[in-house]
DNA sequence: CAATTCTGAGACATACATGTCTCACATGAA
DNA sequence: TTCATGTGAGACATGTATGTCTCAGAATTG
């Protein structure tokens, strides 16, 4: 029985980054309470879904605060800031596909504070010559939200192993998908270069 | 008036994607036609939604196949299937985060086709030596996909030009956030390298 | 133990989106 | 013109999630 409102919110997100149009009882079922006291806790489900999208946001602003993202070198602190969000990355998932969200004042104007300390992180390290000047730093913290939120997706459906999450987050977004031949070598290049057909190996994804 | 069922689907993904739970009514008034016409084209909410869906999903195939994922040099494919899928990064954007969308069986196996299609190619591309092996597959797919649909949320947001979709999508995909001095340097290398304080650019960014 | 507070279960009313129907009008064909 | 088809506007019924309330029991506190 989690009564604080935080474990419960949480609980909310496990189910909503699902359904976004679940049930209050299928909510309160998966908080371990009932409809009645889910209403004492938010009055209303208008107020459930602002709760949750301000817990994400006070999520993903800690990250930036815990990471330091103002200070020092760039590359540092964008690899401090996903090993601090990672963490939250189903809130942010939440955030990401709750348009419905910013119709409320409160959370956009929330939401644009730590979008605008994001960008610009990346245009202090574009100044820095750290970031590809060739993508604009609105893009790069599109992009980079996005993956963050895709992270979140990912592990909650089971595709993305947790404990790879920081790190494949980190050198996709850092290093592209691209193989370097020139780049640091660490692994045995003992890869066949042959264009043998592949249309053998299936994997079993689920959904997005 | 937009009487053909297409038309009508794909406005109803510029309103369904920013507000997934709009009434009817405003999806009939967004497609310039009454309520009473949608609800013939369309038998219910849930056979329009399960239409739209189907849509992007038709439009993704279409993608893979128009860029001949399967075929030659997988970075070239890839190249290839950011050009031929970003028209219709909207549709790949409400794929994302429509999951209620994934309870339809013949959705969701339509959706595992077209993701195993794109695991396959980075997999060939891994086996060609292309893309890196420290990423599994899986998640490149996932990531790519995500990008795929934040390109779609920020054009529809006007935060990126749709000029420079396909460019900042690919760029970011296969080459990564980072400024590679030994790349390329077809830009003048005159960057201040110093670590003045840029508290005072700030952006002017919407929301996700 | 006694008292207060909180919770769960359920009943009940309400609001609202949706499904269904009718009718008048416009468009187009014979 | 006359008929046929399709559309828009609106009224109406319905289902269902939600808001609100009550009451009994559990948990906590004194």
């Amino acid at each position: 029985m989690a009564t604080d409102r935080d474990t419960v919110l949480e609980a909310a997100v496990g189910v909503l980054s699902r359904r976004p149009t679940a049930h209050l009882d299928e909510i309160a079922r998966a908080a371990g309470i009932s409809r009645a006291t889910l209403h004492r806790l938010f009055p209303g489900r208008e107020a459930l879904i602002r709760e949750v999208g301000l817990l994400g946001l006070r999520r993903f602003a800690g990250a930036l605060d815990t990471a330091g993202v103002e200070e020092g070198d760039a590359e540092a602190a964008l690899r401090r800031l996903v090993d601090a969000s990672v963490p939250d990355a189903m809130l942010c998932a939440f955030l990401a596909g709750e348009n419905q969200l910013y119709e409320n004042d409160e959370i956009n104007d929330l939401w644009e504070l730590q979008i605008a300390r994001l960008h610009a992180l990346f245009l202090r390290g574009q100044q820095q010559g750290v970031f590809r000047i060739e993508l604009s730093a609105a893009w790069l913290s599109e992009a980079f939200f996005d993956l963050v939120a895709g992270v979140g997706w990912s592990i909650q459906d089971g595709r993305l192993a947790p404990r790879d999450a920081a790190f494949s987050l980190t050198e996709l977004f850092l290093g592209g998908a691209l193989r370097r031949p020139d780049a640091a070598a660490h692994e045995s290049t003992t890869h066949s270069t042959s264009d043998r057909s592949t249309s053998d190996c299936r994997p079993d994804t689920d959904k997005p």
